[in-house]
RNA sequence: GCGCCCGUAGCUCAGCUGGAUCAGAGCAUCAGACUACGAAUCUGAGGGUCAGAGGUUCGAAUCCUUUCGGGCGCGCCA
């Protein structure tokens, strides 16, 4: 349960009954009542702004509005004592039974704690990673691919009904570029000496196997043939899904579709897509205006099949046909974004490499007309790049040269937990360094470990309780934890739901990362306080009720981290 | 020229979608805490015109306008 939005619906009846008695006016905004915690928590436990937020609609000045509301709130039977503060705040002290009980649902619900049905079941479709299928994935994949894994573990978490898709870019030039390219390869596994790989086709030595699984599976055949490319090109997709879908794998990510953008053309789908917003009148014959920036020397101006986006929002229109009469990349995503619509979602986050901000408003502009204004939403999330660094040095990359750092390199070093939780702490706009030497420091520096070690000093403790069998004596009660450190550590946890929510509602997975970040130092703090006052220490002996509270209240701390770094897709660990 | 993102402590970044003597955390610097459930940790100190300027209102780091500075993008590539 989210304690503050409790609060909110206990703020929100209260406001009711006074409209029902005729004090306040009828057919207040109440949009923008909130319950939350204070930030300074010497004003009490819950704070809402309903005074504040009513005082202009019911002309009255907000004490005013508060003084109203007082009486009523003071009934409540969680409540402790309400007080008003500031410009009108009212601020809530709970009594000192409500935590407990906090504590007691949080230990219930142990996997679930921190989960809700807010999404309510749902429809949404995650895409991300959506590399093309040409080669391996590189670091500037791993980003994306972190962050929509999280995000739709976030959501799921969070009540929604959670699609994890990846569109396959298995039609355009590049899909043939990589078929001329493996060819060569085939033909060196007959036998024949390749000394260079011509300029604009892919050089990878990834690609020799595929040559050499066709020349087992074709032999010579594919030498006379004059239909090679469709062939070489199926397999060599193929294999190339099959590698990332290894590269992902390596990441602990798995995504339940694939959708491939030939199978949009070919099924004729694009075209009545295109249909369909004709039929609407948002498809015209026309011309645009030239593009501005650099100066292209192939422009022509011709009249072209158009989508008429800008009514949607978008800057300009765009164009669905290439000169040669075949489909746009854009044509296919329109006919992409109706299928996801026919398919009944009603959310469509794109994770998305921040060089395609240019390409996010054409997106909800398709998502409209085809839609509906407002029936489907459209939320691209940008991440920007990701800066390698070994050392405080920058780790060099030229794409010209081939060299780039692969997905799996990064993975295979550091390891999953560390580029998950890393690609995770900090916000998907912001850029991010990555530093090898810095992620796999074991110290408070580095974010990944200062968690992770608080999840293993709680297991740690767990299992000498259990080894020294203190953790089978006695009566959980969780009203023995009156210190201050440890009432810390309940709102800290009592604030878990609350920050999942906002975390899913806002699409930000991060703010799981800098909660647990709060979460661990907490716990560290009352660890060491233990140091000095061992009466604050987890396992006393001779205080069986004690003791077992503590580490009840320890499994509650450790469900809190657990869930949290199960949004993220890291593993917990128990030592380290 | 236009669009999107960013600008917060010396450095790297949070800031709960407009809240309260609120300007925060970590690193770095300085000073402290292990015969101890794991010191890979903890406690404290100094450090700021929230890029600048206007505006909106009870209230702005947060919203609007504008200037400056940085990143990305700008038919028929995907």
């Amino acid at each position: 349960m989210n304690l503050f939005a409790h609060f909110q619906g206990v703020v929100l009846t209260a406001v009711e009954a006074l409209v029902a008695q005729g004090k306040l006016p009828k057919a207040l905004d109440l949009s923008k009542l909130t319950a939350e915690p204070p930030r300074d928590a010497a004003h009490g436990d819950v704070s809402t702004n309903a005074a504040m937020v009513l005082a202009k609609p019911a002309g009255m000045n907000p004490r005013a509005v508060a003084e109203l509301l007082l009486p009523l709130l003071s009934q409540d039977a969680d409540i402790a004592s309400v007080t008003i503060a500031g410009p009108g705040f009212i601020n809530f002290k709970l009594k000192d039974a409500f935590w407990p009980r906090v504590l007691q649902a949080a230990f219930d619900q142990a996997e679930r704690f921190g989960s809700s049905t807010m999404g309510q079941n749902e429809k949404v479709n995650v895409e991300y990673v959506s590399a093309n299928p040409t080669g391996p994935l590189h670091v500037g994949h791993c980003r994306g691919a972190v962050f929509g894994d999280a995000l739709a573990a976030l959501l799921s978490f969070s009540g929604y009904n959670v699609t994890k898709e990846y569109y396959m870019n298995d039609a355009g030039g590049q899909v043939n570029v990589l078929a001329e390219s493996v060819y060569l390869r085939y033909r060196e596994a007959l036998g024949e000496t390749i000394t260079e790989i011509p300029a604009g086709l892919y050089p990878g030595d990834y690609l020799k196997p595929v040559g050499e699984a066709l020349a087992k599976e074709h032999g010579k055949a594919l030498l006379t043939r004059n239909d090679w490319l469709p062939i070489v090109r199926e397999k060599a997709i193929s294999m190339m899904m099959d590698m990332i879908r290894d590269d992902l794998a390596a990441l602990h990510i798995k995504q339940e579709v694939f959708f491939s953008e030939k199978s949009l053309q070919t099924s004729g789908a694009v075209a009545s897509a295109i249909a369909q917003l004709r039929k609407s009148g948002d498809v015209y014959e026309g011309r645009l205006p030239p593009p501005k920036g650099e100066v292209n020397e192939d422009w022509e101006d011709r009249e072209q099949t158009l989508f008429r986006s800008t009514p949607y929002g978008d800057d300009v229109d765009r164009a669905l046909l290439k000169s040669d009469g075949s489909y746009t990349y854009f044509a296919s995503d329109v006919a992409y974004s109706a299928n996801k619509i026919a398919r009944g979602f009603k959310q469509l986050i794109y994770v998305l490499g921040a060089d395609h901000g240019g390409y996010v408003k054409r997106l909800q502009a398709v998502a409209a007309a085809l839609g509906g204004k407002g029936a489907v939403s459209v939320d691209a999330k940008l991440c920007q790049l990701v800066k390698l660094y070994r050392n405080g040095e920058p780790v060099r990359m030229s794409k010209r040269a081939g060299e780039f750092v692969t997905l799996r390199e990064v993975v295979d070093e550091v390891g999953s937990d560390v580029v998950r939780f890393m690609m995770l702490y900090r916000k998907n706009e912001a850029p991010l360094d990555f530093d090898f030497a810095k992620v796999t420091e074991q110290s408070k520096d580095n974010p990944v470990f200062y968690v992770q070690y608080a999840h293993a000093r709680i297991c740690s403790v767990l299992r000498n309780a259990e080894a020294s069998e203190q953790d089978s004596k006695g009566q959980i009660d969780f009203n023995l934890l009156t210190d201050e450190a440890e009432k810390a550590l309940i709102l800290r946890i009592a604030a878990f739901p609350r920050v999942v929510e906002a975390a899913a509602l806002s699409h930000e997975p991060h703010r799981i990362s800098f909660y647990l970040y709060d979460l661990a130092s907490d716990f560290h703090s009352l660890w060491n306080k233990g140091k000095e006052l061992p009466q604050l220490r987890f396992i006393l002996q001779d205080q069986d009720n004690l003791t077992l509270t503590r580490l009840a209240f320890l499994r509650v701390i450790r469900y809190c981290l657990a869930n949290g770094l199960g949004i993220l897709g890291v593993e917990p660990a128990s030592e380290m």
